[in-house]
DNA sequence: AACTATAAATACCGATCGGTATCTACAGGA
DNA sequence: TCCTGTAGATACCGATCGGTATTTATAGTT
């Protein structure tokens, strides 16, 4: 493996748990038994290491929820979907953590503009992404015509989201559990055709 | 005024946008204009000065929601309170860094334990004080008896948190008008008696 | 006017911060 | 077998960190 790799692999937990500044490098060090030199040596600064390791975060954490997406045929089983990965979100990132977006959304805002950016980014990309879903659905006659795409996105990502908040706060993931249960038995009936 | 309270209105905003550790002793001094004597004359250290600070933050963004909730008579007209109050939470935040229970919830886990428990001490009133409202809402038949007081509980905070988050990161209060709206047309009809 | 209490300023502490220049050990190529 | 490139270790940099001991200035008391 990699030593990059290796590196970034034990240092990505680190700065989702403690964030950007709470980081240090000899926390970057003791983690991985190198020493600076080989941290700089693969790294060309402490941002550089944070923004691959937010990178690694959303790899672990949500780019396999948008490729299941992707993957899933019809508007409501891809909702379904959502809420199924994140019935097991908690388990799958407590351990580094939680929620890499959560994360850098509240840490970087007036700290570091470039993580910030990326933040806002991947938000984006998640409301985008479920809008898209609305607007097949409509289209392909599985979701009511009144759905209004965006105000149903911004919903069930404020869930998402507030909900892993509120599992990470209290170490229960029965926030995120109820979320979900609302938005398959309540929400997604509620806007699908028949 | 006393000078405790000057630093406290000073730094306090600082603490809710930069975190625990992203505020150092001279982010304070510069932001005060006094010096390092006088900060630790008022208070013992960083981290008395930083819990002053989350109770400050507390009661400027979420006391006076507390306070409209018990003067509100009616449960369905408490939520509507909850909401009506949301929905301008975000000018009344912005400018001091967000939600302050946001801020120290993700902030605060694995590096301030005394801090953290005073983020959860909050969810966790807030959430009681959701049920209490739904409770009362189904002994006096203005809900149905059907309601989950806690699921019902846990999916209003999360959208009030979730949304919190997406605005502050978007700088865009449509997630929480959206997210109010929701409450409001759909969520509070379904489980209002008649 | 002299004394006292105290709030704030000053000056300083060792530790740690992020970062870099230099050195060393070692693997691959000729 | 010698040379070379380089990954990583070592040693060091100035700046800043949170915190404290001491000094200074000022207001209240008698």
């Amino acid at each position: 493996m990699n030593t990059s790799e290796f590196i970034l692999e034990k240092v990505a937990p680190i700065f989702n748990k403690q964030g950007y500044v709470g980081t240090s490098l000899s926390d970057i060090t003791n983690a991985t038994g190198l020493t600076k030199g080989a941290i700089y040596c693969n790294f060309s600064n402490k941002e550089d290491l944070a923004l691959k390791s937010f990178q690694l975060n959303i790899n672990l954490a949500i780019k396999p929820l948008f490729r299941l997406i992707t993957n899933t045929e019809g508007s409501i089983n891809k909702l379904q979907a959502i809420t199924h990965y994140q019935r097991s979100y908690y388990d799958l990132v407590k351990d580094r953590g939680g929620c890499p977006l959560l994360r850098v959304g509240v840490d970087t805002k007036f700290i570091n503009p470039l993580l910030f950016e990326e933040a806002q980014k991947l938000s984006q990309r998640f409301t985008n992404g479920l809008i898209n879903i609305i607007q097949e659905g409509i289209a392909n006659n599985e979701i009511k015509e009144d759905t209004e795409p965006a105000e149903f996105a911004k919903v069930v990502l404020s869930l998402i989201e507030g909900s892993s908040l509120l599992a990470f706060i209290h170490d229960d993931q029965t926030y995120i559990i109820n979320a979900m249960d609302y938005i398959d038995n309540t929400f997604i009936q509620s806007i699908k055709k028949q």
